[in-house]
DNA sequence: ATCCCGAGGG
DNA sequence: CCCTCTGGAT
């Protein structure tokens, strides 16, 4: 069996069981991670919330959206803000992957990349949400954040940060911590004032233990 | 006032 | 490289 062939076997088990959801992290369906990760960008996972069920319910698969009218898909999603470059992306990502990739979301990183409303922090996560592939580390606004942890400076550039973090952790993983900070990012690590106290990864944070164990920063709960 | 699970475009 | 797109949280 080659690795397409169980990509799709992937898809139709996802398909029977599109919303697997862990640690507040969105697996499953690789349309709904697909469609859900584009319109979380600058938002608020309440916000995509409730955009979601009226979303999915009135477009189900790729081949729904791909029909939908885009100023419609925009008044669905106007709550996640940047709606109507958001409606412009999904729905022409829709058209892409009926049209050219026979209605199943791509596997590939250089097949996502070709999707209006996806680069490679989308298609990362895509990848790893969605088909549990890990092409390596890559968080953007979070590498930035993250470096606390690394106690890199911000002047780093982002692009060693991420060479970093990618040495650090075995392949098998990265998939699965690129999920999981991000979350982290968004939950805990998030930009201003970190919330330290609620933070898991304390005891190996140079962030903390240098700024805010040395008083020299205030944190909030 | 400032920032955020960015990407596309000039 | 810098701008824009938008709403919501802090």
């Amino acid at each position: 069996m080659d690795s397409d062939t169980a990509c799709s076997i992937y898809r139709a088990l996802c398909s029977c069981y599109p919303e697997r959801i862990e640690n507040g992290i969105s697996y499953g369906d690789p349309f709904r991670v697909l469609i859900l990760t584009i319109l979380s960008a600058q938002t608020t996972d309440r916000s995509v919330e409730a955009v979601r069920p009226v979303l999915f319910s009135r477009y189900p698969s790729p081949a729904d959206l791909a029909a939908a009218d885009v100023e419609e898909v925009a008044a669905i999603v106007r709550p996640t803000g940047f709606y109507r470059m958001k409606a412009r992306h999904i729905v022409g990502a829709a058209r892409m992957i009926v049209e050219e990739y026979g209605g199943s979301v791509p596997c590939r990183m250089e097949d996502l990349l070709r999707l209006p409303g996806v680069g490679r922090k989308t298609a990362n996560i895509v990848l790893s949400n969605a088909f549990g592939i890990s092409e390596g580390i890559a968080v953007d606004t979070h590498v930035r954040r993250i470096s606390r942890l690394l106690g890199l400076t911000d002047a780093g550039e982002p692009a060693k940060i991420e060479k970093d973090l990618t040495a650090l952790f075995p392949r098998a993983v990265w998939g699965s911590v690129n999920a999981l900070l991000v979350q982290h990012g968004r939950a805990v690590c998030i930009a201003g004032r970190p919330r330290c106290t609620a933070c898991v990864l304390r005891a190996w944070c140079r962030y903390y233990r240098d700024e805010v164990q040395g008083n020299r920063i205030a944190t909030s709960t």
